[in-house]
DNA sequence: AATGAATGAGGCTTCATTCAT
DNA sequence: GATGAATGAAGCCTCATTCAT
């Protein structure tokens, strides 16, 4: 018999994450403090400690409900997809997306997770995993069905790829401009799919006349 | 008449910057105290001061100190290659090493710089962009050449070197694997002038045939 | 009616003691919370309170039942035996025998009681006491046959014969080597009946002689 | 150059060391709080650390400081004297002084260190050593000289006298009664030399008919 | 009667920064 | 110019105790 419902558990459990959440992306990791959440969520600083073990791990939840919220539906929203071309470009968007729409979130991963000595091997690196895996995934069956040279290195790809967006985005971001989706979703596929090199001179003889 | 000679205190600042560096680079700004610095420094805490600000000008001036040292000759030896494709590879070359030659330099940039609310238009903003600025050049000149594809947006192909080749570094350094220069250097500028699609079926007609 | 029987609240506390026992031994009074002692007895942290005033009342209860425990025959078996020194020899050796077999518990009441504030006059110091009487009875009586010197102070005695006793177990305790019992008491016995000094000289002349 | 005299410095610690005696006498290790010890010490938390590692390396340095002074001329003055019981009475004397004049850093050796899990091997161990070892040194030369019963070990001897007067004072000190050392001294000496028993019955024929 | 969630004070310790020397 | 002693504000975390359920 639980003093309270679960449910009054579960409440508190996330109204401390979505403190944890909004006070972390406004300040980082080492500028929050237990405190700053414990006000944020309108709760005592002890009862933070009672679901989670520690700040650390109040990020890393922080996180994981992150990650599990933009893994939904992914894998299939790409797979919907009948081309190559098309799959990559959905890919591109959502992740752009995730960009926009949780640049905070982002940042405190980037700067504060991935930069850490135990986000190699830990459970959070599981879920990025999981979320660049979809990729890798659609590489190796564009390769397969012959779209795709076969030279590429998917790996490679993933970072080229993800590399360049949390980079564009970022750039954007924090110079708090207006990063256009679909622009820059068509351009960097294109990019990526046709190479940066003007076709050869013979198909562009006309041009050349003009 | 100054107490002590201009030279002698520019030593103690460099010792100073050195000590900084080394101690930022091993320990992570948040990480790191101003006793650390001053102790590797061999200096007193309180000399930290008179010539630096404060912590976190301390850190601006290690890393403008490491852009400088980056920046020199970049231009140069970029513009010393011919072709396009010998100038991207020759970028990308230069900035993979910078990453693996320095990587807790770059590790510190990513996730205390860039993050920070002061950076946007700062003066490592500015060195950041006068690195960058040489990709964009030659890029403008290979579109004017009619080498690139005019539809190409320099600055998101900034963006997407950039992005990659930290995003590829990155994984190699935190996982402490080796990351070949060379082989990742070929890999990505084929990756990104021809593109990841295979070529017309048409071209590869000879290539069944044989 | 109570709501449950009486028969279960006692079982209730006892569990509850029987797990403070355990746990403060472990770990000391300050080390040890009330969390930790309530999850040893199965029950919850409020239950403790209904029990028990706070966490000093429920050392004190440890106290009180191991006291309770030890006094048990003390006294019937000292008296069984009919000789001063057989008295003495017993009783030592149940003391010693306590040390040994209840080390935390001694532990916790030196360390914890004894030197508290409230302990003079408290319901502890009362058992002490009582404990401690079955020498003073003994000594009176031995004083009053002849057997003992009559100048003898039997509460001089009592300080020397427990506090010898704590000091010798608590070395062997703590150096977590083994004390034996039985020799321990022999000498003890044998060193404050007959004292320290040889016998007078003429005595040994005669010894010698034969 | 020191920013302020060594002097000052000496001054400092010293103060802190005074104001960690008092405060740890009074309120116990744990009970006492590095804030109060400051306070007390009229300097603020932070310089508590600049002479002391940790609130332990305080308490050690409160107890080493005691140690030294205790030791001061112990042997010395012990040794000064000619016959065993005249040593052992001037060493009971001092230590029973000891008690009288320090009762709260008694207390706290007693109920802090010898309890704690680092004593064992320590350098405040090391100390007690030394203090107690003058005992042992006397009796083994009484023995030698045949003054003292070769049966006699002197190890429990030692116990047994420490412990004894441990117990003594301690008691009187918490009843806030007076111990009168020179009675408690003779008392004791006595007891120990010559033994709890009465003298044979034809010695005391002759008392008798005095 | 029993629970265990919630509180909130308080503990130890670190450290950027200042300023008397 | 240089020193490093001194400050004091935080920070993270623990836990005895209370009280709504």
């Amino acid at each position: 018999m639980p003093v309270i419902s679960a449910k009054r558990m579960q409440d508190r459990a996330d109204s401390i994450l979505r403190a944890a959440k909004t006070v972390f992306s406004e300040k980082g990791y080492e500028g929050s403090s237990i405190a700053d959440i414990a006000r944020a969520a309108d709760v005592s600083d002890g009862l933070v400690y009672r679901y989670f073990r520690n700040k650390r791990d109040l990020l890393y939840h922080v996180l994981r409900v992150f990650y599990e919220r933009i893994l939904v539906d992914l894998e299939r929203s790409v797979m919907a997809e009948t081309t190559f071309e098309a799959q990559l470009r959905e890919l591109i968007r959502r992740h752009l997306s995730v960009f926009v729409a949780d640049t905070d979130l982002c940042r405190l991963f980037i700067s504060e997770v991935r930069v850490a000595s135990d986000y190699h091997g830990s459970a959070i690196q599981e879920l990025n995993r999981a979320y660049t895996s979809v990729l890798i995934k659609i590489v190796d069956q564009a390769v397969a069905a012959g779209t795709v040279r076969g030279d590429i290195n998917p790996r490679l790809l993933r970072d080229i790829i993800f590399g360049a967006i949390e980079h564009r985005a970022w750039r954007f971001v924090n110079s708090r401009g207006a990063l256009d989706v679909e622009e820059t979703t068509d351009e960097l596929t294109a990019l990526l799919t046709r190479g940066l090199l003007a076709p050869p001179a013979r198909r562009r003889a006309g041009a050349r006349a003009g």
